[in-house]
DNA sequence: CTCACCATCAGGGATCACCCTGAGCCCACC
DNA sequence: GGTGGGCTCAGGGTGATCCCTGATGGTGAG
């Protein structure tokens, strides 16, 4: 514990509750800034450094990955050796849960979580402990501990796709036509077919259906 | 428009985010109470008697019906009648609009709204408008709109669709090939393309990929 | 009985989905 | 400077999807 606040960075699509998470926050903690979209806190965050990062699950941007893909876009980078992640979201959802703290994130608190809960929280977590809101931590334990040492498999397919092959993938399961994703992504048709094809054997899938039913349960969508 | 601000009351189980709500929030409107749970919201709005209530859909408490029930518990309350009442909600799915808007609320806003549309939001409501967030808009005119005095129920276009469409149909929208669909049901693929073709010319709908979002929004699957 | 509606099926055509091969470009790595 | 991988696009093909027209037989209402 230092006397020193920890600088803290905000991610939020919610200027609302950014906001009042701002006015909740003690005095031990320092915002530095804020992000409402993954592209936002992928570009800020290295530059400001903080201590602990409070990140919204559920965010718009990038390439719909939500805050595990800010967490992955950042993973790599040296500078961030000493940030935490803390996630917050509305959702208690197992998947969401699994897939963000997969991703690295240190902790993980439910929105209703007061000011003083995520102050404390992100203390704790600065100093190295993992948080949990109560009524998750017995959940993790269960999704976690058995595991051993190896998650590999969950994300493993994922990662095997490239950026393009992902985001081409996401509107194939949603429904687009060919024809739209091309327009969309300002490709030609044939360019779309090359990268449906690629995950299709990827993933050992034969058609956009049983890719759906695949994002569904891996909660990509 | 008044002069005097619009006496709002705050109803959500985020401390955080009402926090935020009252900040944001303003000048031309005055928060005078604010509630966390649907028995709470029961409580206190009737003594209240605010011109506008800005009510998050999932609500705690209760018998579990969230913020529309907090809507029918107090509609017979003639203090009320005055009163509008705006929802609130992070959740964008049809159900949730749909059931809270049959409740009674005046307007539906995502949480991705500003203080400032909220604000601007809760006068217009104030002033007997009805309020929508953009992308919710085409939506709701869809379920509501064209029906003048009925609301003509979800399952009348499901009604309209005899007992062979509807299990034909039931198997597109699961994503089964023409063929599977024959072999499981005992038929030509010819009639399966029959029942389809009058599937989605009944609904106005335009593949298949429509067919399994709209049979999801009204939870055939 | 007639008429409307439903279920069944066929032919034919337009479009879409999916696969395979091949190719040019850029960029990182060795 | 070659080598590999990723992104882009094309041609050509097969099967699936969707629409339109048209036909048969059954069934229940008037």
């Amino acid at each position: 514990m230092s006397d020193t606040p920890i600088t803290v960075v905000i991610v939020d699509d919610h200027q609302i509750f950014r906001t009042g998470l701002r006015a909740e926050l003690g005095p031990e903690v320092d915002v530095v800034g804020e992000a409402a979209t993954v592209d936002e806190a992928v570009s800020i965050i290295p530059t400001l450094e903080p201590a602990v990062v409070l990140l919204d699950v559920h965010l718009p941007g990038g390439s719909g990955g939500g805050g595990a893909e800010v967490l992955q876009r950042l993973a790599a980078d040296s500078r961030l050796s000493d940030t935490r992640f803390l996630a917050l979201s509305v959702s208690d959802a197992a998947d969401d849960v699994v897939s963000v703290i997969r991703a690295g994130a240190r902790g993980y608190l439910t929105k209703t979580a007061s000011g003083a809960e995520v102050t404390q929280a992100a203390i704790r977590v600065r100093d190295g402990d993992a948080v949990f809101s109560p009524r998750l931590a017995g959940f993790v334990l269960d999704a976690f501990g058995t595991g051993g040492g190896e998650t590999a498999s969950a994300d493993d397919e994922l990662d095997r796709l490239t950026a393009r092959e992902q985001e081409v993938m996401r509107m194939i399961a949603r429904g687009y036509a060919y024809k739209e994703v091309a327009a969309e992504l300002f490709l030609s048709i044939k360019t779309v077919e090359t990268h449906v094809s690629s995950v299709l054997r990827k993933l050992q899938l034969s058609n956009r259906h049983e890719l759906t039913a695949w994002a569904l349960s891996k909660r990509l969508l």
